[in-house]
DNA sequence: CGCTGAAGCGTTACAACATAACATGTCTGT
DNA sequence: ACAGACATGTTATGTTGTAACGCTTCAGCG
């Protein structure tokens, strides 16, 4: 998790970004998680001594995590995740376990799903994809 | 749209399910509309003489055409479109404006994200793409 | 150094989205 | 006609997300 935090520091300095308090709490949060957290989760474990942010600073934070590829908000759960993934793309994927909840990131393949896009004529930015079902620990 | 009504009818009888009244209200909004609808738009224009509805009458509508496959609901946009393809799966997949709002589905081809999927241990019930960007028309 | 403009933050208030819970009605089979 | 299941109406409330404003902080620059 310091790994990450660093990680993050460094690519907000490439950027010409700023990782500050804030954006860094937040960011804190959701890596010390095992699964997707709610804004109003965040909002309420945001104080170190339990007093929680006001909604805007945390949603700030997202929308900054989220751009720099930091996070990602799972749609379908209205929760978000750090992001797992090495890749700086804007694209995400997820298979969101049913039974317990959890939410692993991997890493998508969009060739079919480009290919039928272009054909419609449209242009794609970014492509979220939310799969549900069963883990294979809770499959048993 | 009479058509596709007349088509929601045949296929909730062989289901053994009822289109009663607001279900079919709720349909025919989302049909005769050119874009994705939010809840709280169906819910203002669901009276005739243009009294709103209750929200849990069109919440309500809103999951049994899920279940059914007759509409769906767009996650990033928090709103519904009705359902456009024949196929009677329960994945949906749209191509999304980011400048007009348009939302077009697709035939989605997810066999390498099954692949992920089953490479992960999880068992897939139903997925959902949602790929952000810009149609021809907004484009040009 | 001190100014300036841009980005970020704190705060208040509110808007938008969604559901719980319970009473009432309406179909279906017997 | 009755029971049971399903659907609806109604009230109230919970959850999620944002607008708008003023203040602070920071980097660039004369």
């Amino acid at each position: 998790m310091q790994r990450a935090l660093g990680a993050a520091e460094m690519r907000c300095a490439q950027a010409q970004e700023r990782l500050t308090d804030p954006r860094r709490r937040v960011l804190e949060l959701l890596l010390g998680s095992d699964g997707p957290l709610k804004a109003y989760d965040l909002i309420a474990a945001y104080g170190e001594a339990g007093e929680p942010a006001k909604p805007p600073t945390v949603y700030r934070a997202l929308e900054f995590l989220e751009r720099l590829g930091f996070a990602h908000r799972i749609e379908s759960l209205n929760a978000y995740v750090p992001c797992r993934l090495d890749a700086d793309g804007h694209s995400a994927a997820f298979l969101i376990c049913e039974c317990c909840g959890a939410a692993e990131e991997f890493e998508p393949d969009f060739t079919a799903q480009f290919a039928a896009a272009a054909h419609a004529g449209y242009t794609v930015r970014a492509v979220t994809l939310e799969a549900r079902g069963a883990c294979a620990a809770c499959r048993r």
